[in-house]
DNA sequence: CCAAAGATGCGCT
DNA sequence: GCGCATCTTTGGG
């Protein structure tokens, strides 16, 4: 399980290293598990981050130690959050995909595909079943009023680390433009692209570019702000 | 009221 | 697979 040292740090260090690593949560007598394909850093200080909007009571859990879940609603879900670093800092969960292991059987991929159906009732390929922060939380079952505000916990929903993903840095995409829109803190698994949010890393064929670059695995400490060197 | 860190359906290639 | 219009639901001014 992930502890709150690991939260305590660098908004975009924590981002890129929660990429590969696996979200462990129980229903009932089943552990769902989903591995975090995409994820992205936001700091107290620029315009794109929720702590900017205005400190509220349901965006308090920004301002909280790190390691406290931060839900909110966005058009078409409930968005998966972890207040991190310095208070105002947090990371969200963008996209992952299903695991199937010793933990979650297929019995809990069935699971899941039954709390998250299409609109139409239909199935969701397994790759896109959690190809989204909304159809994450669907996924797993994950709402605001049981979870904003609270911590991890080994009984009921964990991370667990998984490091040496290969992980690509991307532009955040989904801002409004006025609102440091194209900073540079996405992390995509270089293995899942498909799987992540509709971003230049598909439609670009996977060509590096000014939109994002591959990075070195566990090696090259991330810079607090901006681009790597 | 209405914008929002989205999702979906549709037409197209 | 892709782009685009449309639909969605909530918190906050």
């Amino acid at each position: 399980m992930i502890t709150d040292a690991f939260f305590a740090r660098d908004a975009c260090a924590v981002a890129r290293e929660l990429v590969g690593a696996v979200v462990r949560r129980r229903v009932g007598d089943l552990w769902l598990s989903a591995r975090i394909v995409e994820a992205e850093a936001y700091y107290r200080d620029e315009k794109g981050s929720h702590s900017w909007l205005g400190r509220t009571p349901s965006r308090e859990p920004m301002f909280a130690p790190a390691g406290t879940l931060y839900l909110y609603w966005s058009q078409g879900g409930d968005s998966l959050n972890v207040s991190v670093g310095e208070p105002g800092d947090a990371v969200l969960i963008k996209a992952a995909v299903p695991v199937v292991d010793a933990v979650s059987g297929p019995e809990s991929l069935e699971a899941m595909h039954a709390l998250n159906p299409r609109r139409d009732g239909g199935r969701r390929p397994d790759h896109r079943l959690c190809s989204g922060q909304g159809l994450l939380c669907r996924a797993l079952d994950l709402r605001i009023a049981d979870w904003n505000g609270r911590r991890f916990d080994a009984h009921s929903f964990f991370f667990e680390s998984s490091p040496g993903a290969p992980v690509v840095q991307a532009r955040r995409i989904g801002i409004p433009a006025d609102r440091d829109a194209k900073l540079p803190y996405r992390f995509v698994h270089a293995d899942f692209a498909r799987s992540a949010t509709k971003n230049p890393i598909t439609a670009r064929s996977l060509t590096e570019g000014p939109d994002w670059w591959r990075l070195a695995t566990g090696v090259r400490p991330m810079p607090s702000h901006g681009l790597p060197s």
